[in-house]
DNA sequence: CGACTCTGCCCC
DNA sequence: GTTCAGT
DNA sequence: ACTGAACGGGCAGAGTCG
């Protein structure tokens, strides 16, 4: 099939908004391609490259070489420049890349090129993912959807779905059962401002579990074979021999784990989520010479150079020992998880009835240092993939009222209106204004174009790309929790800044202060 | 060597 | 990760 | 209810440069 069909494709459901229209688009180019196109074509159509990593990212696709005039692309022949691209490594990689890369781009028509910049950017934004694709597959192959959807969340892989539907049918799809050894996508949970609220989702009677901030983990076991793998089903196994090591521990012969990995201080409390991340995105160690012994090596230095050593927790559990359990209720499920794992291992949990008793036990999960709460539903199946009302989280909420300092002209379907703020705290010892991040959420159109209009009264600098405005508008900012930072000057940042409100009543000099949001990190895990 | 930029279906 | 808009 | 798109901070690792 030509690289120009798929561009088009591409390009025609990126200017369509109906859904239906989109799938019908989508269906009709998974039919035209070739089979051994089906792998790579299916993924450029969720906006996916089959080479997950291609060291290709924003920075690469500054300068292009002009389009070529004719197409002369093939799905295949695209595959097989970027796996080469991929492939490059070591020392003088970089220049090597970029011709290669250069290559394949004045090969590329202009609508071509398009297509390319959005699949090796990641950002497409053609309103389809792998979701849609699903339907389109499954329209396709003229399967059930809900064949199609199972076999993408137990699978967790579009590219292996698509080809199965295509050439097998409903019978392939069916094949796609849990795997122990295979990452199946991890159930998710909706967000609640309260235990109230949390509550009346789920519904009572509810169970109340702990919520750590540390990694999501997946845990396979099947005899000695121990697999780690995380939230986006990437394998981290090499990195927590903790986990593998307290896993290996456990009786029973075939596990499919749930839980989250946490880095504790002296005195069992959790550490801050950067301490824990840091551990965790660590893969080797200066000390490690081969490479054979990666995951002891790392266990090792941590222990040496005093960095947190991970503890996992599990809160569900999917398969043991050749039964699968992810339709089973959540009671059942936990009954299992209870009798399999070692008490120590299991997350903090509180059966409730009623909303005082949520509320307690939220309380005191947040009196621990904790994230927060998820409130589940007992009734529940283990919905892998789905962000539904079985599951609830709620963390507590930290609000201040801070300046705008300057705003980014936004993109895409913000394009032409004044975007992302720099948020700023007063600094009552010099009258100045001390940056802590940035924020474009919570809000609305209506809201994005008062702001556009106000901040270009107040701007003393237009740039292409950040106005600088008097820093004299308050907004309420909410959020999670203050980290450390060593971008910002005032070795601080928000996490997770959301914007409230904007607050017309308070004038500048009234603003929080660097004080306060010190006070706060302070007061965080282990601070 | 250290300082820097860029990347990551990164982690949250 | 959170939030908003569109279907 | 679900999907996609707006984009956040911080981390380690790989490669480049002076």
């Amino acid at each position: 099939m030509r690289f120009l069909d798929l561009a088009a494709t591409s390009a025609a459901v990126g200017a369509t908004s109906g859904r239906r229209a989109k799938v019908e688009l989508l269906a009709a180019a998974l039919r035209s391609l070739d089979p051994a196109e089906v792998p790579a074509g299916a993924g450029y159509l969720a906006g996916e490259l089959r080479q997950r990593q291609t060291g290709v990212g924003w920075a690469s696709l500054r300068d292009l070489p002009p389009p070529a005039a004719e197409p002369a692309l093939t799905v295949a022949a695209v595959d097989a420049a970027v796996d080469e691209i991929a492939a490059v490594r070591g020392p003088g990689s970089q220049a090597r890349r970029r011709e290669l890369l250069g290559r394949l781009f004045a090969t590329a028509t202009a609508d071509e090129q398009r297509l390319l910049v959005g699949l090796f950017s990641g950002e497409l934004r053609q309103g389809a993912q792998a979701g849609l694709l699903a339907d389109a597959v499954a329209r396709a192959a003229e399967v059930p959807l809900a064949a199609v959807r199972r076999a993408l969340l137990l699978a967790g892989d579009l590219r292996e779905v698509a080809v199965a539907a295509l050439s097998g049918g409903a019978a392939a799809l069916a094949a796609f059962g849990l795997q122990v050894g295979r990452p199946l996508a991890p159930m998710l949970a909706q967000s609640a401002p309260t235990v109230d609220e949390a509550l009346a989702a789920t519904g009572t009677p509810a169970v109340v579990d702990v919520k750590l901030d540390g990694i999501r983990i997946q845990v396979h076991r099947s005899g000695q074979d121990i697999a780690v793998f995380t939230r986006s089903l990437d394998d981290i196994t090499g990195r927590l021999p903790e986990v593998v090591a307290a896993v290996r521990a456990l009786p029973a012969r075939e596990l499919v784990l749930d839980g989250e990995a946490i880095g504790l201080d002296a005195a069992g409390r959790p550490l801050p989520f950067q301490e824990t991340s840091s551990r965790a995105a660590r893969r080797t160690t200066p000390s490690t010479t081969g490479g054979t012994a990666v995951a002891p090596a790392v266990l090792a230095a941590a222990e040496r150079t005093g960095q947190a050593v991970l503890t996992p927790y599990f809160f569900d559990l999917l398969h043991l020992d050749g039964t699968d359990l992810i339709d089973l209720p959540g009671r059942e499920r936990w009954a299992a998880l209870a009798g399999a794992v070692d008490p120590s291992l299991l997350v903090g949990r509180m059966e409730v009835d009623g909303p005082e008793q949520a509320g307690a036990a939220f309380a005191a999960a947040v009196d621990a240092g904790q994230e927060g709460v998820v409130v589940k539903d007992p009734d529940a199946p283990y919905d892998a993939g789905r962000r539904g009302s079985a599951w609830v989280k709620v963390k507590p909420r930290h609000t201040l009222d801070l300046v705008v300092l300057a705003v980014e002209w936004g993109s895409g379907r913000r394009q032409g209106w004044l975007s992302n703020l720099h948020l700023g705290a007063r600094d009552p010892r010099t009258g100045e204004f001390v940056m802590l991040g940035k924020t474009f959420k919570g809000l609305s159109d209506e809201l994005l174009r008062w702001q556009t209009e106000r901040f270009l009264g107040l701007a003393v600098e237009k740039g292409d790309w950040v106005v600088r405005v008097r820093p004299e508008q308050v907004v309420e900012i909410a959020f999670d929790g203050v980290q450390t930072s060593s971008r910002y000057p005032g070795g601080v940042a928000l996490r997770f800044a959301r914007v409230v409100r904007y607050r017309d009543d308070k004038s500048a000099a009234e603003a929080d202060t660097i004080d306060a949001v010190r006070a706060i990190h302070a007061g965080r895990p282990t601070g």
